[in-house]
DNA sequence: CTGATTACTGCGTCTGTTTGCAATAGCAAT
DNA sequence: ATTGCTATTGCAAACAGACGCAGTAATCAG
């Protein structure tokens, strides 16, 4: 599969190991394709090789992130959940304080923004991998009352 | 002070009750008058009365987030900071993902962006409360060697 | 002032995540 | 294939933060 070649060249460029630990890691989230808890993850990495450590599953998606493969949403509300960037690349996330919902936005909806807060204060916005809470079309109608 | 007439009013406002412990968070939080963690505004307010449990410092903490007394950075890398919000109103904060420094700045920087959101996906978003992670000018200038 | 109501607290516990450490196992050079 | 270097792992323990519960106390009506 393209994004395992894209990893694996990835890891070796920077000098970082291919573990199985780390291949089961990335096939689970390729199987998954879309957003999933830490332990969600685990429970499926587990069921194929039970000696899977969740730390391991923590340390593995904190490289993903570092190596912009992967990409991790905080719903605010304790649930944290991770995404493979394969063919979507990096996008926003707005994720919704009512019902939880994550809605992806173009990345380039934003640009504007970053580029203001460059030339006020000098400050390069990572956009991507950013969680913008609020409140999505239904919730905010329903709170409108 | 002022702003403890403002915190007394709203909890009356919203039927909450003002209790010591309560009085001492604010207080410590007007000391402060910045940045803290949790176990740092825990810690003070223990030194006044040994008796107040940090879950209830967690709670108060949620609770002025609330009523907009109080926001909270989250730095990303576990580190969650409280700020009062006296003076100075709801802003965006900057943080530097290199330095951990972070940036306040106008919250009116962001309107158009938010606007944007809102026409194209009729997402309705709490920009206030938001924490962007990025580099600043002095960690952007390192990180480009 | 007194008593009733019920929001709030402290405590213990629990979940999600990170970290230190010793043992293991990739990878490159031999 | 063997070796050495060191990144990576599993484990256990530490950690922040949330939560359920039973007792306490702030508030208000009488």
């Amino acid at each position: 599969m393209a994004c395992e070649q894209v990893f694996i060249r990835q890891l070796r460029e920077r000098g970082f190991r291919l573990t199985p630990q780390r291949e089961m890691i990335l096939s689970v989230l390729h199987d998954i394709d879309g957003l999933a808890t830490a332990d969600e993850i685990y429970g499926r990495v587990h069921s194929i090789s039970s000696s899977v450590d969740i730390s391991t599953v923590y340390r593995t998606l904190d490289l993903l992130q570092g190596l912009d493969l992967v990409s991790c949403v905080d719903a605010g509300d304790d649930q944290r959940r991770y995404e493979l960037l394969g063919v979507h690349g990096p996008h926003l996330h707005l994720v919704c304080q009512g019902c939880g919902q994550v809605i992806a936005a173009d990345l380039e909806m934003a640009q504007a923004f970053a580029e203001r807060l460059n030339v006020e204060y000098g400050f390069q916005a990572a956009l991507d991998h950013l969680s913008i809470p609020g409140l999505c079309p239904a919730c905010a109608d329903a709170g409108d009352r």
